[in-house]
DNA sequence: GTTCAACTACCTAGCGGTAGGTAGTTGTTA
DNA sequence: TAACAACTACCTACCGCTAGGTAGTTGAAC
């Protein structure tokens, strides 16, 4: 792994457990063994470090969980891998959601980085919306026109998303895995 | 007011914003009018100043709601007077709740700044879990257990909590108070 | 011989916290 | 009621440390 890619890693670590203000350029640059003044060669900034931090986390994350459309084709439950999506970072990482993390703090956080945060939820938006309504579409109980059924993905993607970024804030906080599967438990 | 309580509340104020490394001594000295050493004489540390503005957070909050056994007999629906609760923060205030916040990096936080945190959630479960067993227990169509009720309950209580936290987090991260009520419409 | 990826050696600004002092108030005692 | 003791709510000056960031240098690789 390059010294760029670790120092990105250490980051993700860092900020996942305490936010934009829990790394420092001297602690990265340890951790990967070279100087903290050698990491202003990879990335100018700390802001610039942290967009490009957020950035690849989003797109590893929706690489990682797979097109709705294909997920569906395959016979899986979009929402369900979605979860466990969350599920994952709260049992395997045992750490918050990067985004949801900055998020949190957005309104401190230099303009660059709170952009790729907020892109991270308007993707995340997109994909529940899209997964909700070709759930929706294929209900055998399907008798709404094509805006009723838009409208209601868009809402039970807001929901669903807001469910699982308050369910694993509120687990790590109490160290208590069951509150997740308490929150989600209805999906 | 006191300038310990001005403290107090200054404090609040960057914390929703940023979370506890958002706040100094001096930021907060110069806000209130005196110098940074004497914040030390009425708080001995940070993490002292930390633990008293979770604290009291907490228990005004809690105030502010009222008993959920008062809200149902004065015929008011309790869930819908604790999402207002959420509803307020992010529409008055436009800020996050700081117990969410501060969850949210627990990890990093103080001992005794964490250990308020989670009384926070620990008192708003017992809250909602109340909340819902008496919601359930005069449904018409009541035909459970208690332990049925309870168990349901104490989930419902998860999950609101979690979709409240959330819903306030990604509409203050959005700027767009739809997400809020689109996320909260089912309750 | 230029580019890359690191280095040494700094800088300024800000942090939490401490030491020691002081003006004004309050309560107790002779 | 005057004197004393203690307390409150601040102050100035400083500590050691960490932060992000910069200028200029070095050695290896292509």
């Amino acid at each position: 792994m390059s010294k760029k890619d670790a120092l990105i890693k250490a980051a993700q670590n860092k900020v996942r457990e305490g936010g934009y203000n829990n790394f420092s350029f001297r602690e990265l640059a340890d951790e990967v063994g070279i100087k903290s003044a050698s990491v202003h060669y990879h990335f100018p900034t700390k802001s610039d470090l942290g967009a490009e931090l957020a950035r690849r986390y989003t797109d590893d994350f929706l690489l990682a969980l797979g097109e709705a459309d294909a997920l569906y084709q395959q016979g899986k439950d979009p929402i369900q891998s979605y979860v466990n999506m969350f599920r994952s970072a709260l049992k395997h990482d045992k750490k918050m959601c990067l985004c949801g993390l900055l998020g949190a703090e957005s309104d401190i956080l230099p303009s660059k980085v709170k952009d790729e945060t907020k892109r991270f939820f308007m993707l995340n938006l997109q994909w529940l919306t899209r997964a909700f309504y070709i759930t929706l579409k294929n209900k055998l109980t399907h008798s709404r026109t094509k805006d009723d059924d838009e409208q209601e993905a868009a809402a039970l993607a807001a929901q669903t998303l807001a469910l699982l970024e308050g369910a694993i804030l509120i687990s790590n906080t109490m160290a208590d895995d069951s509150l997740f599967e308490k929150a989600v438990a209805h999906l």
